[in-house]
RNA sequence: GCCGAUAUGGCUCAAUUGGCAGAGCAGCUGAUUUGUAAUCAGCAGGUUGAGGGUUCGAGUCCCCCUAUCGGCUCCA
């Protein structure tokens, strides 16, 4: 039997050996602890029996395979100690995912120190050092495991499988469960973990189903990995926009106006302001825009026309006459469509979700020939939208943002092209931000499962699905597919981005839509004097202005690049002496539309330099007589060797206003 | 919407079994006039998120509402 390390050297065994054997002899630790293998490509469990002849790589912690196997083993050691301290809790499932692992119980709900507990009776079985093997059963005698031991949802599992699925099982101890594996080969390598949360789940991740509890954990193989880890953990806090950007007085929130109305406080509205007028020249100068300004709300009958109505009722905020004026839409779901007119005669109205039906009608509203085509339309746009009540957070998930969305009208040979060129406007302004290494592709399909919940042909779908696959191929650009995902009228790209704890979230969309222009009548006169029907793209060129916010305080851990910062410069005159030179120097400066201001109160220099350095402001500038006398300015930039020195005034002007003027993402040098 | 945790001055947090709501920072006033991460002193700041209940007495216990956080589900 030949076994190959991963190193890609091997050894050779004449006889047979038991495989906790070959992984003893192979490696100490790790690799005998995460006892996953390989044999012609197939993922086995080392246990699992290895015939002569068979080469096996021999998986380490440092493979994610092996990874997975150490952290599925904890996740069984946690449903084992579970169930030794609440026997009556039924076993679901336990997967290890990034960077740990969770099980998922029914059963009552556990606050810390039940965790704690839990946490406690862990360690001892892995101090037990119980031996886990695994077996495989015939289906029937399965289920009867399963239904002995009263676990009902393994048995619904179970019945859930192909009919000749092979059902392995996986026994430590008093411990059994059904489970594909691979498992270490005894619960002792696991020493090092910690219980992190616990939260309900949906059974099956469905929302009709029963809450589960679900107990989150990590675990590693060293100590110092875990610390690390619960320390990375703790760190990452004090980048969260949601804590970091209350801290830099960016935002706030307020009880009395509600969940998900963050309200902009004078910093914040300045970054948005400055990415707005950013976008909004950019769209209009320099890739062919033309700006509306549309209505926040209509008549229900719009949305009717859209589909909206029919397909997003839930999500939007419904204004009727039933005496509170901005109603829910899932108060409003079950009116009959069409039995939504008031019964005062008051008109039903609608609080706008998407801008598209209201750009559509600035198209209409003249006529167009096959030269206006490609038409763009862009609009800063302020959006409504009813999210139900746990999913509101920070500035990512709101009920009211403002985006820059916009349409393009196009000829349906025109499509390609111009759907190349917002994912080159997108590209451009991720690059600006400098986070195009931070997000990932996604080409969110229809579900043909699911015909009922779009519009148009499957032929059309699959169609305008490969003429995007094709786009992002040629593109060069790497991205996923995923079922389900599209609008209700059309497939789209979706450009994500993680925040600091992994989270994913769209930043920008672009969407391919052959079926609304024909809803809304819309057409153009081409060229042999035929009315034709347009394609339209949906698309913003970054997120909404509040999520882009969140993601750049995040980012850069709120030392945002001057371009972008809402104080730019901050002059600190050494006493009240020097006030007159430093307001010489603050109106030079705002005439040169630079964000400056002046701290003159009487503190002491370094006092003034800590606050300025804790609100990350890029320069300060200290001035006292050295500089009044020699008209300079002392400049002392963000971070440690923050100091560069005194320089000319003029001089530095000239700098700043380059390094804003560009939009760099680094600061000046000496 | 669901499961759980939390809510004390502008901010961060104390307050023992239910027994006089307190500190640091920030703010204000005065002194200090300062050279690259915190000068000193004084003052003021509260219906303990809202409402109801138990109790001689509630920040603390119970109910309900609201918001925030961690998840689930959802996310055109």
């Amino acid at each position: 039997m030949k076994i190959t390390l991963k190193d890609g050297s091997f050894k050779e065994y004449e006889n047979a050996m038991s495989v906790l054997e070959i992984a003893k002899d192979i490696s100490e630790g790790l690799a005998r602890a995460a006892c996953a293998g390989e044999i012609d490509g197939n993922v086995v469990d080392l246990r699992t029996v290895v015939d002569k002849d068979c080469n096996l790589n021999i998986l380490t912690f440092d493979d994610e395979a092996g990874k997975k196997a150490f952290r599925h083993t904890a996740a069984h050691i946690l449903a084992q100690a579970v169930k030794r301290l609440y026997p009556d809790a039924k076993c679901t499932i336990g997967p290890a995912i990034d960077d740990g692992f969770y099980y998922d119980f029914d059963m009552p709900s556990l606050g810390r120190e039940e965790l704690d507990k839990i946490e406690a009776e862990m360690k001892k079985i892995v101090k037990e050092n119980i031996p886990i093997t695994s077996y495989t059963l015939p289906r029937t005698e399965a289920l009867k495991l399963m239904e002995e031991k009263n676990e009902p949802y393994k048995v619904e599992l179970i019945n859930d499988l192909p009919e000749d699925a092979e059902l392995s099982f996986y026994e430590q101890g008093d411990f059994t469960d059904l489970c594909a594996g691979p498992h270490l080969m005894s619960t002792k390598p696991v020493k090092f973990f910690k219980l992190t949360s616990s939260s309900g789940a949906y059974w099956r991740g469905n929302s009709d189903n029963k809450m589960l509890t679900r107990i989150y954990g990590t675990a590693f193989t060293k100590k110092d990995d875990l610390n690390e880890r619960l320390e990375f953990l703790e760190n990452i806090k004090k980048r969260d926009h949601n804590r970091l950007g209350r801290e830099l007085e960016l935002f706030t929130t307020v009880d009395i106006i509600g969940q998900g109305l963050p309200l902009m406080m004078p910093k914040g509205a300045k970054i948005i302001q400055t990415l707005q007028r950013w976008i909004e020249d950019l769209e209009d100068n320099e890739w062919g825009y033309v700006r509306t300004k549309t209505p926040l709300m209509a008549k229900s009958d719009l949305y009717k026309m859209s589909d909206h109505w029919y397909h997003y009722k839930d999500g939007m905020f419904v204004m009727n006459d039933n005496g509170s004026d901005f109603d829910s839409a899932g108060e409003e779901q079950n009116a009959v469509a069409g039995d939504t007119e008031a019964k005062s005669g008051k008109e039903v109205m609608a609080l706008r979700p998407m801008t598209c039906p209201f750009q559509y009608f600035v198209y209409k509203a003249k006529q167009h020939s096959y030269r206006d085509l490609p038409y763009r339309m862009g609009e800063t746009s302020t959006l409504f939208r009813n999210e139900d009540s746990g999913e509101m957070h920070g500035l990512t998930r709101v009920r009211q943002f403002t985006i820059s969305e916009g349409h393009l009208i196009c000829t349906p040979e025109q499509m390609v092209e111009e759907f190349k060129n917002c994912m080159a406007l997108a590209k451009h302004c991720l690059t600006t931000l400098g986070v195009e290494e931070d997000v990932t592709y996604h080409l969110s399909k229809w579900d043909p499962e699911n015909p009922d919940k779009y519009l148009g042909e499957p032929e059309v779908w699959e169609e305008t699905q490969q003429h995007m696959r094709n786009i992002m191929n040629e593109l060069d650009i790497p991205f996923t597919e995923d079922v389900g995902e599209a609008a209700f009228y059309g497939p789209k790209i979706d450009i994500n981005a993680k925040n600091v704890y992994g989270k994913e979230d769209t930043m920008i969309t672009i969407q391919w839509d052959a079926l609304l222009a024909e809803r809304f009548d819309m057409y153009y006169v081409d060229k042999d004097g035929e009315k034709k029907r347009p394609y339209i793209i949906h698309r913003t060129s970054m997120g909404c202005y509040e999520r882009t916010l969140a993601w750049l305080i995040e980012k850069y851990a709120g030392a945002f690049p001057t371009w972008l910062a809402p104080e730019q410069v901050r002059i600190l005159p050494i006493s009240e002496k020097f006030h007159g030179y430093g307001e010489e120097i603050l109106a030079k400066l705002k005439k040169n539309g630079i964000l400056a201001t002046m701290d003159d109160r009487s503190e002491k220099i370094g006092y003034k330099i800590r606050e300025a350095r804790l609100q990350k402001l890029p320069y300060m500038l200290v001035v006292g007589a050295n500089e009044e006398e020699s008209k300079t300015v002392s400049v002392r930039k963000r971070g440690e060797d923050g100091d560069l020195g005194s320089m000319e005034l003029d001089t530095f002007i000239n700098k700043i206003c380059e390094e804003i003027r560009t939009r760099s993402l680094t600061q000046i040098e000496n």
